[in-house]
DNA sequence: AGGTACTCGTTGGCGCCTGG
DNA sequence: CCAGGCGCCAACGAGTACCT
């Protein structure tokens, strides 16, 4: 039996949360607009074994950037950089709504799902920080993986995948679905970490080869 | 009416090109 | 040979347009 995994998809104050659950291929729950609390209990109800979470970990902690997102931009893998917890709060603009409420996710899951802190799975209930993007480029390249197309880019590859999309409607569900597949590959081992543990590490699959989808 | 799809604004780092 | 300017592009959210 395999272990049930999720994902989170971190909105802001309006729209908060999307959960994804899995089980091998099958969608067992998609739900949306949940707040960090919800999280904790549906992963709790579910016996979820790993959570993987659609937002920063970690704050920047001095003048560099994390060592996560620039290891991902070298290979040319865009990310917006997470700012100090000061600089979040000194903007005014509330573009940084969602770090925050993704720390709050952290927050509630802590207890009960640890962040990962190792580039590997330490056989414990966990959760760790991923990012679509980087997910997609794993799968398909990143030549390939363009966000202005990724409404529909991820549902293909999501049911290239074998995940029926039936139930994942918003790209939020489809996104979170996708950290979800993270998880199940970390936990077989097939994952990869960005980052060190200063600045905290984000997981993404890795594969063999690319996946080629129909155009 | 509701849903889907697209654009723009926000932020910062890297690649690339040019000029001194 | 290196500094600086420009373009690109991730995330979300708000707004707009178009379709059923």
């Amino acid at each position: 039996m395999q272990h049930r995994v999720a994902g989170i998809d971190v909105g802001g104050d309006k729209k908060k949360c999307n959960l994804v659950i899995l089980q091998g291929d099958q969608v067992l729950l998609s739900v949306g607009k949940q707040t960090p609390a919800d999280l904790r209990r549906h992963c709790l109800e579910y016996e979820v074994m790993a959570v993987g979470v659609d937002a920063p970990c970690q704050w920047r902690l001095g003048d560099a950037g994390r060592v996560a997102e620039a290891m991902l931009a070298k290979q040319r893998i865009s990310s917006f950089s997470t700012p100090t917890r000061a600089q979040a709060l000194a903007s005014l603009s509330g573009f940084y709504g969602w770090m925050f409420n993704g720390e709050a996710v952290y927050q509630a899951l802590a207890d009960d799902f640890a962040l990962l802190e190792t580039p590997a799975w330490n056989g414990q209930r966990i959760c760790f920080e991923t990012f679509p993007h980087a997910i997609v480029c794993a799968f398909l390249g990143r030549e390939v993986a363009c966000a202005r197309r990724k409404s529909t880019q991820r549902k293909q590859l999501l049911q290239t995948l074998g995940i029926a999309t039936a139930t994942l409607k918003s790209v939020d569900a489809r996104d979170a679905a996708l950290c979800a597949v993270t998880a199940r590959y970390l936990l077989q081992g097939q994952a990869r970490a960005y980052g060190d543990a200063l600045g905290g590490h984000i997981h993404v699959p890795k594969l063999d080869q690319h996946i080629v989808m129909a155009s």
